[in-house]
DNA sequence: TATGAATGAGCATTCATTCAT
DNA sequence: TATGAATGAATGCTCATTCAT
């Protein structure tokens, strides 16, 4: 059943994240995972394509997650702490998602079929700092540039809020570090 | 003569930048360097040296650029600025040593022997956004995260400068993206 | 149904011709026969079976044409004639069948037990060739060797037939090609 | 040295004779030849290579022995047999050889590279026939069937000549086995 | 110091076959 | 009778490393 493939997953992500894809055998994640070997090649014709399903599965994961209770405000900066905050608290729930995106987002080894498929993930997101340079709150550097910082900066909690589960419960510091975000992106 | 060992180094360097420690074969390096297979093991008793001097070499270069011309202000901010403009500098004649470092410092690869050769590498910008914090400049917000803000901010400026090299000479932006920096750190 | 299993069998004789027995694998026998894996198996307990079977029905489906209107005539070379005839038309029906003796007849794949139930294809033919001999109809050199020059002329024959249909409605090629092979074997 | 890739070139003809090329792992190649299997690898960079080497190193020992001699006669069916004559000798000193030719030179196995190098094994061969045939001294066939013939008539005697090495020294059945073939392409 | 043939453990993947449903 | 998920031995090939020259 669809169980087992789900379990295969979920034993790559591990190891993906634990060792690197290329230091995991199949042979690892069959072992790993209580299958044979020719149960990890039934359902999935390569090694290359368990990572491209799990970078697919994370990012609409993430997604998912990132858009939640949007519509309750018009004010920009609000939006973005609301994005901001489930960025952060889906990092939390999905640390090994979370780090995979980090890691092979950017590397060769995601095909690019894969990418094709969620290449909108941040799009709400580009959309809203768009709108917002446009009304003149953000700082007059390359929209590229923001965006880049955008993702940092969210990286950069997480990884904090990953170590320092604690730390998210609280209210200042994660007031502190958006508002550190905000900062560096307005006018 | 050392002229080779070099040789060898620079190959590996853009080699792993390209494809990646792990997808790049002992054989291709020496290959691209016009050697035997026995020579790179001559110079090199295995693969994770040459990775471990890469990094070495390339934390030492980065240490030099980073703290040029530091004696010249006590003001924070500009010191912070000089760090910063040194960083970006250096990164755009260095890319592939930048982003070796991006890539391998936090991962498993590097030995831990390595890593201690280097590991104040940081030193003197970690001393003044202590200072600074001490004096109440900077934003309440742990240590461990201004470090990483740094960083991040540090390597979002060097990796634009990289791909628009024609930036790094303009006035305003460079500014600007110190600014985005500094107003994220600073209360 | 039977149905199924012939339609396996006649999958499995179109693949092995293509591309090879070794290269089929079962996989894409049952693929392209619209059938599970598993009823493949239900049906032949080895791939090796199918071959097998595919042999036993070629030499079979040979033998029933090999001796079709041989009553009529007395004559031997005119008897030798009507079975050439008769092996030409049925490899130009029968194109993968030919090509499956041509190829896998003396190969170690198949079976004992499947030579044994067919190794009297060519009694007939091979009787009326001792029977030439005696009479001294034929060129002084061991039968086998008579043998061995019918089987390749018929198969040359036949190759020639198949790429050339058109070659077998005209008389007089096919007249020549058997004549060529009776100067060879008679005195 | 080279005598380690020759070593396991010979090997490989036996081994793919005896099993056929798909029935024999390089493993079995390599520990026959008692060598480890990178060396194999390290001499060729495929399984696939050392059959098209194999292919090409008998195509060209066969042509170097076909042409022997040919210079000493002009008449048409002496030069024939000379060639004949040349392929049997040939055949029973290589009968490894010969075989490959037989089992592989119509089949996919063999790259079209491989094939292109040694397009022209036959030439001499045709040219004598066409030559024939324009003499009007050949029965009235396709040239396509006589070679085809030809090819077939050449590998018969060889193959018996093979297996009965005693019968190439007497006199009478080689000369029959010629005339046989002669009498089957000539008028 | 330099070479490159040789090594063999390790890897991704294939495939005939089994078996529970 | 039919299915297709599961199996695991076997295969072709890679690659870091060694060593005799």
């Amino acid at each position: 059943m669809d169980n087992k493939k789900q379990h295969i997953l979920d034993t790559a992500l591990s190891l993906f994240i634990e060792d690197g894809y290329e230091n995991t055998p199949t042979s690892a994640i069959s072992k790993k995972s209580n299958v044979a070997t020719g149960t990890l090649f039934h359902h999935f014709h390569s090694k290359h394509q368990i990572l491209d399903e799990l970078y697919i599965d994370s990012k609409r994961s993430l997604r998912l997650e990132l858009i939640k209770n949007l519509q309750s405000t018009n004010d920009q900066q609000d939006i973005l702490h609301l994005i901001w905050e489930n960025y952060s608290r889906w990092a939390v729930s999905n640390p090994n998602k979370f780090r995979l995106l980090s890691r092979y987002s950017t590397s060769k080894m995601i095909s690019a079929e894969a990418r094709e498929q969620v290449d909108n993930t941040y799009q709400e997101l580009i959309n809203v700092l768009n709108e917002s340079r446009e009304k003149g709150l953000l700082a007059k550097i390359p929209l590229e540039c923001v965006i880049m910082l955008t993702k940092l900066h969210f990286a950069c909690a997480a990884e904090y809020f990953i170590t320092h589960p604690e730390a998210l419960q609280k209210k200042k510091l994660p007031k502190r570090l958006f508002q550190a975000y905000w900062r560096a992106i307005s006018t």
